[in-house]
DNA sequence: CTGTTTTCGTTGACCTAGTCAACGACCTGA
DNA sequence: TCAGGTCGTTGACTAGGTCAACGAAAACAG
């Protein structure tokens, strides 16, 4: 337990913070009219197989409340479609139309271009690295088991 | 240029959206009345020879009106003070209290903690190389230079 | 089948964080 | 001395996140 432990908040802090801010940037450059939040639930409905609400909110940890508004704004874009579910009527089916998965092709650019710029001078080990520590210590926060 | 740029954004998502919660849970259950912002200027008040409010902002990279807001919280509380600087007078020097210090004392075991819990199962040069990573990452998108 | 409980989406109210623009006080340098 | 810049402060605004409640519908116990 060295000062590592310190700073590690802190540091974390600030690359999501410049992470955030570069992406808010780039969308608004790219004239993309989404935010943040948007995104990632644009992302989660078009990667899902049997998209919904409740699903979303868990895989991204968030609020169902939270999830609800983002996809009525999507959805009043026309980048989202619900469809009735038939074998569970309170729970609307998610889908992304054509438009959305356009938008979402370009997002993914910026993405990954804002990923190279964050990534520079590092293996791609290292990131694959980062990524998998990252996961780690959010399990390891999500069982809250005292060490 | 793998998948896990397609996933990098996600993964850091949710960890920082972990880590914020456990803090903010952490300091419920522990009866310190702080936020995560004000702990964190609480901290960079604390590590600065002479803070004042423009250091701070440009530490922490965030805005000066959020750091006079949450200086302004902690001094209510007692945690820090201002004094008048003779050399410039527009801008008063900031210093922690002894309640401040002891306070910060606890909220630093807090976060040790929360630290051990993340960093659970890995070495610690792992969690020292992530937090590297970190840094160089948020440097690489602060220098807006495209690659 | 009936009544209870649970799950799900939705909504409202609220809080924290972050952004942007303005202002007065003050320093700096011509 | 005075024009321009810096600093702290304030107000207004947006985004993100939290919590509690509600109606509809499923799941379950009897």
């Amino acid at each position: 337990m060295t000062d590592s432990q310190l700073i590690f908040g802190e540091s974390l802090h600030r690359l999501m913070h410049a992470y955030q801010r570069t992406m808010r940037e780039a969308f608004r450059t790219h004239a993309i009219e989404l935010s943040v939040a948007q995104v990632r639930v644009l992302k989660c409905v078009a990667g899902a197989k049997a998209a919904t609400v409740h699903a979303i909110s868990q895989r991204m940890d968030s609020d169902r409340g939270q999830v609800t508004r983002a996809v009525a704004q999507l959805r009043e874009r026309g980048l989202v479609v619900q469809r009735d579910n038939t074998v569970d009527r309170r729970v609307p089916l998610l889908a992304v139309t054509p438009a959305g998965r356009d938008l979402l092709a370009r997002v993914l650019d910026i993405q990954a271009a804002a990923g190279r710029r964050m990534a520079h001078g590092l293996a791609e080990a290292d990131v694959a690295q980062f990524v998998a520590i990252a996961d780690h210590m959010t399990d390891g926060l999500g069982n809250a088991a005292d060490g």
